[in-house]
DNA sequence: GACGTTTAATTGTCTGACAAATGAAAATTG
DNA sequence: CAATTTTCATTTGTCAGACAATTAAACGTC
């Protein structure tokens, strides 16, 4: 665990990495303490304020925590799903609003994903699971609901879906895939008619799951695809005939 | 952009979450400078290093970036998919390995998300993606490469095939599955039998990619996934065995 | 032995300071 | 006047020392 005292710019960074990859190679266990900041500093020879910014890091990537007190200090942090889901979908959702992403190019990612569960989810679905998806199917018939509401539904629905297949690294990995499409899909105004197809769509998936039949579920996930692109490809045109018609930019 | 001032425990956290908040929902759009940190730490009514704990938090996202100097600063920063891929990477490595994720769980969901892939990448590869495919498949049946630079190989073969399918965001989820899984992979060891079967099933599947056959990809990388899982549950129960004849714990 | 008190260790924060980098403005020079 | 050099102000990176808040262990008291 060393550092490169030459280049006196970057010793946070420098720190942090140095830690970072001793955690990762796994030469710093879980729950394993960190020597107190007073004693990082004398041995990287740096100060107090340099060493907390190089922890700071850490925190935010939930490598490590802090506890106060006369036995605390900063440990190695169990990485939990749920503090990973987090940085995933915080992660995922810039990656779509700054890099230009498609509408299509998401959407096609998503349920190319999801499509891959549908299988495994067919075979494991539990009560609860099969619950959590009418639940949801049933709310989104209901009228006067908002489109935030309804997309929000949508996000359950799907979630439950994946969870079905009863693997958290599948889960993990699509939590940032489905949570970071709603900004998008927020953007569709959805009519009575498509959410009334959609919840039909729903209900079959739903049938399908609780049938074990995982291939119908599939082809259904694929007209879904299908019909929320087309959905979506109605708002561009729109947005773009009213552009050309108020003349702005 | 407020924080609560009645709880002077968390100010670095709740700075770095009001910040990032604001990029994220857009108030602070890319390249736009933040106020310096003395302005930041008037705002927020704490001191400098406060603010510079909370900027370090957000640096360690990639969400700022800074820059020394007169016309220097803090600047909201475009999210690379690059940069992306490495904390995915990092992440998911943590989760499977301090979560005991089974190689059997890590291993379905990875192949799982690869069939995903395997329609788009048979419908639109580009000479470059079979080029590095079949030169990874060659590297493969070379005699006398060690377990991890055939795992390497395989690797990079399996990105390639990714890559192929041409969506930046199925490349990147799968970024994290892929590279996570390369430290249990590493776990076991290829006879030349098993690599010869594992050369024919890559030749195969680059075969079909080529012939954008996507379905014969897809049976392929299942009868892949399931060869993987006996090869592992082989080095699992050869250490059982070896286990209980040493009489070691 | 049970319970309250003290104490030491540790993190969280503050103040003030200096070094290094960097671009802009000012001064100099042809 | 134009080009170049110098100076300077701004900003981040780091440091030193200090105090407050928190926490658990050690201690003393009943």
């Amino acid at each position: 665990m060393k550092i490169d005292p030459k280049n006196p710019a970057d010793l946070s960074a420098q720190i942090a990495k140095a830690i970072r990859d001793a955690i990762i190679s796994g030469a710093l266990p879980v729950d394993e303490r960190l020597p107190s900041e007073a004693e990082l500093a004398d041995q990287f020879e740096v100060s107090r304020p340099t060493v907390r910014e190089a922890l700071k890091r850490l925190a935010a990537q939930s490598l490590i925590r802090t506890q106060r007190g006369a036995t605390g200090g900063a440990f190695v942090n169990r990485l939990k799903f749920e503090d990973a889901y987090g940085q995933q979908i915080t992660t995922s959702t810039l990656l779509l609003s700054m890099n230009e992403i498609s509408f299509a190019t998401a959407c096609e990612a998503r349920y190319a994903l999801e499509r891959a569960c549908a299988p495994l989810s067919a075979k494991r679905r539990t009560a609860d699971h099969l619950a959590t998806m009418r639940a949801e199917t049933h709310r989104q018939a209901q009228p006067g609901l908002t489109d935030e509401a309804f997309c929000a539904s949508d996000v359950a629905f799907h979630r439950a879906l994946v969870d079905a297949a009863g693997n958290p690294v599948l889960s993990y990995q699509l939590a940032g895939a489905v949570e970071a499409m709603q900004p998008l899909m927020n953007m569709i105004t959805f009519s009575a008619r498509s959410r009334e197809r959609i919840v039909q769509m729903h209900t079959t998936i739903a049938d399908a799951i609780e049938a074990t039949d995982g291939s119908t579920a599939d082809a259904i996930l694929a007209e879904l695809a299908e019909y929320t692109q087309e959905l979506a490809q109605n708002v561009i045109s729109q947005r773009e005939a009213a552009r050309h018609t108020n003349g702005a930019d």
